[in-house]
DNA sequence: TTTTCATAAAGTGTATACACTTATTCGCCA
DNA sequence: TGGCGAATAAGTGTATACACTTTATGAAAA
């Protein structure tokens, strides 16, 4: 029986943190993230698992593994017999998670500016291309998927995976923050920020690095909505669940 | 049948961060997460879900579920098809972690020195007290838990606790680290840095604060046998393997 | 009409069954 | 005797069954 033990897998989105979505189980929670990130699932919709598992044509047991792991990231809250939705993050939550982001990623500039190449600046570079790319042509999933990969890669540049897998899980978490505080900070903005730390990266300049990073994360928290109006975006959800 | 739904579960280890292991998947996790930190499961130990779930009494179902909530916390790695043991980190990840860990935690220290009342200083000197205590009398599993729940008291005095729960995670993970490569840094010595530490947040020092806490972490990573003979741990845990 | 309670429907929680993969054992042959 | 290979045992992966909880429905009474 020739089996080949890493088949060959095509993978439909290409993900910087798990390369290849090999298992069934992987399968269903990228679905997942990827519906929640693009706003196709709202923060508060319900998640049943025997609709989700006719959807994907599996049983309910995969379908459980995926809203548990969902659950750990955050993403899902799952409420003890009564099932699980779309997690709605609360304002103090939202305000601790940008709070540990900037402790990390200043500190992830800061020590850039020590180790970083300058072939690693160019691929910065081109990095930054196509985000401004993306954001011109307005692709909204797709700027929203290369605004956060710019972090990540700049944790793969530190050359420390478990950073880059951390960051990977307050991104997920911050895009659903996003999407809930509907944040009024652009695409455009974000990226130009991109660029000014990408500057001060190519010169080396750590202290500049760390603060505009930290300044970066701050003024895309500070321009959520946090104010009760903006519990809109949950109504809907709830207004909406039966979608799901 | 009748079955009880919440049988009367006795916590071996108070855990700071899940105040009460009420489901009994959790409790599963609790009691090999207590198993791998006070060494009566080495790296590399295979642990069959037939033979847990006899020993909890409950179905492989539930077994698997906790197996997979340690697997995604790096404690224990699932091999498809092939079960899981408990994981071995490699000398990269342990590098990484606590490279992690210095990042968070010296910002931690930092933000403190500006958030910090006297009654806090007062509730760390106690538990400095019962660390000292738990050293003195070489109460191995108690100032192991002890000197980590220090770090987590910190995180939650910062009022995040996504940072405490972040934490926590690499600090189990530190914990199998220092475990695998068996670290010389004595006991006592890390209560001392800890003092430090204390002594530099009450006089509101933030930078002799952030250097003593990447200071004391440094200390521990480099105290970690990383040489070739040090792989005794995982070798003898291949052939005590068939224990669990 | 509104409230309430009983009943039914739907959904989750756990256990078990079965398929399939991996590891082991034992016999066969060199 | 030593290694190779097939049969067998053990173990994991997924699906399904069933118990129990929650929610929805509807009829009777106020």
């Amino acid at each position: 029986m020739t089996r080949s033990r890493t088949p060959i897998t095509i993978s439909p989105v290409l993900d910087l943190v798990k390369p290849v979505p090999t298992g069934a189980t992987e399968r269903i929670v990228e679905s997942i993230i990827a519906a929640i990130v693009e706003r196709r699932l709202m923060p508060g919709t319900k998640l049943s698992e025997q609709k989700i598992a006719d959807i994907f044509d599996v049983s309910r047991t995969l379908v459980r593994q995926a809203l548990n792991q969902l659950s750990r990231d955050r993403l899902v809250t799952l409420a003890p017999a009564r099932g699980a939705i779309v997690a709605m993050p609360s304002v103090d939550e939202a305000r601790q998670v940008f709070q540990v982001r900037a402790m990390l990623e200043a500190a992830m500039a800061r020590q850039l500016c020590a180790a970083i190449t300058d072939q690693q600046i160019a691929e910065l570079r081109a990095h930054l291309r196509d985000e401004a790319a993306a954001v011109s042509r307005t692709d909204v999933p797709g700027r929203t998927r290369l605004l956060a990969d710019f972090h990540i890669v700049l944790a793969r540049m530190l050359g420390n995976e478990v950073l880059a897998q951390l960051l990977s899980d307050l991104l997920s978490r911050s895009s659903l923050i996003s999407l809930m505080y509907q944040s009024s900070h652009s695409a455009d903005h974000s990226q130009q920020e991109h660029v000014s730390i990408v500057d001060a990266l190519e010169r080396r300049d750590a202290r500049a690095a760390a603060r505009l990073m930290a300044q970066h994360i701050a003024a895309v928290e500070q321009n959520l909505r946090f104010d009760p109006q903006a519990q809109t975006a949950a109504s809907q959800a709830s207004i909406n669940a039966r979608q799901a």
